[in-house]
DNA sequence: GTCAGTGACTGACTACGGGTCAGTTGCGGG
DNA sequence: CCCGCAACTGACCCGTAGTCAGTCACTGAC
């Protein structure tokens, strides 16, 4: 049946549709600053039709990142190559983590938002799943760096990789959090602060703590 | 007139009943999980009598949070008395305020939602105004700790205090995060980590990127 | 003693947004 | 030509934050 293929190609470009609707109106107003209502208009669906493709706003939203993360991870993967150490490999991860995030600060809030309420964000969906394979792959890919880096001496040896790679990935997150909303955080602080430094310095911190102390 | 003067004292009984059943509701529910209305029942009241002593839910929180953090500060304060040198300063500091974050995971999480999203939380109350105030001062406890370290030798002289306690401070957001919610964050990790470590795996980092390399 | 004024309080109501489902439409195969 | 099926629709439901016209109890002036 060559009907049946046509229809699931016309399935998978109308899903793909709603994500692009639904990933412009979140980079615009943000997860919560989006309805589904809009969503389905963007997409000219009604939005009933909206939970044919997707469990709920979740799971729309958990496939939007997913699709995003699909971008980047070339990217990471790319970045660690032609780096002269594993300390260096590592930098550059996360270097371009932050950089992502700054250009998809939504996405961001969105992952942020997952980490800390659990409870009460639906993440069963298989929506989910696939999100955090994503999430587990880029984590990996810190992980080979550090190995690396114990391999060429760059990194210290008495870290464990695995461990060490989840603590520098968590330290960011707050880190990109408040960088994000400088504007708004600045003024909340009784000194003068430029948080334009806040991700530098954060990286610069984290560099020297690995860091095994031997110029190579 | 004694009445006004009794009427005053009636009126904050009553406002900080109120934060009692909130705090409560909020310690077992969470933020989110909290309903106006159940405050109000637990409270005796009616959810009109909320909204005559708090501008809305958010305010409510927000005063919540201040009077935590108003038994925090102290202990703070405390807590740097009798430390050998401006580095372990800091660091009882950081330990101190992840101890707190354990024992009052909810205020953790309503912090970081104002962080994270300023968009969507009305912080333009008064309510919120006190709870700014707080964490400005929390924040240079960390300042002038690092500043007695410097002063002592312990701590890097390039760094800039006030900045580095910025970057200190987000940098344990992320992890106190992911640490409050260790069971359900392991399993989404596609390795077998033990979350128990991070906070102190982090602290640890910290230091060594904070330390002058003297041992005094 | 009475009664108008005042502040505290009430709860039915609105607004709004996520999610549902009975019904409609239109295509394809018999 | 019509039946069946999948896609789609939009009116509807429900939970919850926030509102407001009305009630009640106390006070102090006369």
């Amino acid at each position: 049946m060559a009907v049946a293929a046509r229809r699931e190609r016309e399935r998978t470009a109308r899903r793909e549709a709603i994500l692009d609707a639904a990933q412009e109106l979140i980079a615009e107003q943000g997860y919560h600053g989006t309805r589904m209502d809009t969503v389905a208009d963007a997409a000219e669906l009604s939005k009933g039709t909206l939970y044919l493709y997707f469990e709920n706003k979740d799971a729309l939203c958990a496939a939007v990142a997913t699709r995003l993360i699909d971008k980047l991870l070339p990217i990471l993967e790319r970045s660690v190559e032609n780096t002269p150490t594993g300390l260096s490999a590592c930098e550059s991860l996360l270097r371009r983590y932050c950089e992502f995030t700054e250009e998809n600060p939504h996405h961001f809030r969105f992952a942020l938002e997952w980490l800390g309420t659990g409870e009460r964000m639906d993440d069963s969906t298989e929506a989910f799943q696939a999100y955090r394979g994503r999430v587990g792959r880029m984590l990996l890919l810190v992980v080979a760096a550090l190995e690396r880096g114990q391999a060429d001496g760059s990194v210290r040896a008495d870290v464990d990789p695995l461990h060490q790679a989840v603590q520098l990935w968590t330290s960011f997150l707050g880190v990109i959090l408040v960088a994000l909303n400088k504007e708004s955080i600045a003024q909340r602080i009784p000194a003068p602060v430029d948080l334009e430094q806040l991700v530098p310095l954060h990286l610069d911190a984290m560099v020297r703590a690995l860091s095994s102390g031997e110029t190579s």
